[in-house]
DNA sequence: CTTCTTACA
DNA sequence: TGTAAGTA
């Protein structure tokens, strides 16, 4: 309701050093998170990433996932659903599972399954 | 000193 | 993932 808030939240400017000691990640895990789009967060004019509230909390829920198992593929969609709030999309997906009935995307590799089983 | 990219174990 | 190397 208050922009001003959703602004807040959204200004990126964390640096990395502190991200890793709020989040208890690496650099190596953050920059890898990023490599595979799972966080996007902003640069400086000298290249340096800087981060934001939503940045902190999207990488504590990364650090969930993978501590259950998942994979960056599993957990990118995962995320992009609680985005676009589509909590029907995986009960259509669930139905093309359990019943070959994949006539449009075609046949399921390792990876999409990631994301119902762990 | 902190961060970045690339590459190798 | 960890880490070494060479920078910015």
């Amino acid at each position: 309701m208050l922009s001003r808030d959703i602004i807040r939240r959204n200004m990126a400017v964390f640096p990395i050093g502190v991200v890793i000691k709020l989040t208890e990640l690496t650099a190596r895990q953050i920059r890898y998170y990023e490599s595979n789009e799972l966080v996007s967060p902003k640069r400086t004019e000298g290249n340096q990433r800087l981060f934001s509230l939503n940045d902190l909390e999207r990488l504590l829920e990364i650090k969930n996932l993978i501590e259950k198992g998942f994979n960056m593929k599993g957990i990118k969609q995962i995320l992009l659903q609680e985005q676009n709030d589509l909590s029907d999309e995986e009960l259509k997906m669930r139905e093309r599972v359990i019943r070959g009935t994949s006539k449009t995307e075609g046949p399921l590799n390792r990876g999409d399954l990631s994301r119902f089983f762990k």
